[in-house]
DNA sequence: AAAACTAACAACCGCCATGAC
DNA sequence: AGTCATGGCGGTTGTTAGTTT
């Protein structure tokens, strides 16, 4: 997947790193440490820039560097992070051991920037209510319109949650207000603050969630276990905080 | 089966901060 | 104080593998 090797006008080997490359690289630097990153490649027996032999080392090489597979932790930390710092990637690196800030930056872009931008649209849509003229509801049916969007942005992000294993189930329970299919007036203000246990971790400030004072605080992404929930499982455990935050923010249980 | 499209990721590029002179 | 070299950072590109049409 990398760039196709080639050589510049003066001489200096750009594009993937092949592995005997890798191996002079890894063998001058364990041995004689990076000393100075631009004689480097001449000392190593490189035709490669400082620079390239920088990044190969810093991303690749490097003991103890991880690749692929990141942990539902990892990213959670990830999304969290780029809430707080924005594109440190640096310094986000700090914060997991292991990966490197090219490898993280890569991960946002492919992966993590989607489900951050879905929580952000969900957040806009929520602010400006059902007043955008864009999707205007009918007045045969005035909720079709917020409902549908609503149901399509539901899917994916069900996908992302932790109880992709019965989204389906939550989605009903979403919709119809039970798990066991007792069917209740969907009107706006309810799709809405039902929405909220999904889109609100997107749009939370870290800091004034951890110096809040609420203790009604439920939401997937900042649960945690508390010692009288050891014994129910995570879907259960998610199940009833849903439901606690249902009681704590729906109008028609208020 | 093949072309078109998309996702993933390694690597490059340009800019900036810092330190040495 | 000004200049230059270097390292580090973030944005972007290029290539390949996988998927869809």
């Amino acid at each position: 997947m990398a760039k196709a090797p080639r050589f510049n006008k003066n001489g200096v080997k750009k594009g993937a790193w092949s592995e005997d490359e890798d191996n002079k690289l890894r063998a001058y630097i364990q041995r004689y440490g990076h000393w100075n990153w631009r004689l480097l490649p001449q000392f190593a027996g490189l035709s490669r820039s400082g620079k390239s032999c920088r990044l190969r080392w810093m991303n690749y090489l490097r003991p103890n560097i991880k690749h692929g597979n990141f942990t539902k932790e990892e990213e959670d930390i990830i999304v969290d992070l780029h809430n707080k710092l924005g594109n440190k990637w640096s310094e986000m690196a700090a914060y997991l051991p292991g990966r490197s800030d090219n490898e993280i930056k890569n991960r946002w872009h492919t992966h993590l920037k989607k489900r951050a931008q879905i929580g952000q649209t969900m957040l806009q849509s929520e602010q400006v209510g059902n007043k955008e003229p864009n999707h205007a509801n009918t007045k045969e049916n005035p909720i079709k319109n917020s409902e549908l969007e609503f149901q399509h942005d539901l899917e994916i992000l069900l996908n992302e949650s932790p109880l992709s294993s019965s989204s389906s189930s939550l989605s009903s329970y979403l919709f119809n207000g039970s798990d066991s299919g007792t069917t209740t007036e969907v009107t706006p203000q309810l799709v809405d603050y039902k929405r909220n246990f999904w889109t609100e971790p997107f749009s939370w400030d870290i800091d004034s969630i951890l110096s809040s004072s609420d203790d009604n605080f439920f939401s997937p992404s900042n649960l945690f276990y508390p010692a009288s929930s050891q014994d129910m499982n995570m879907d259960e455990f998610l199940w009833s905080s849903l439901d606690s935050y249902l009681e704590y923010n729906d109008p028609f249980i208020n």
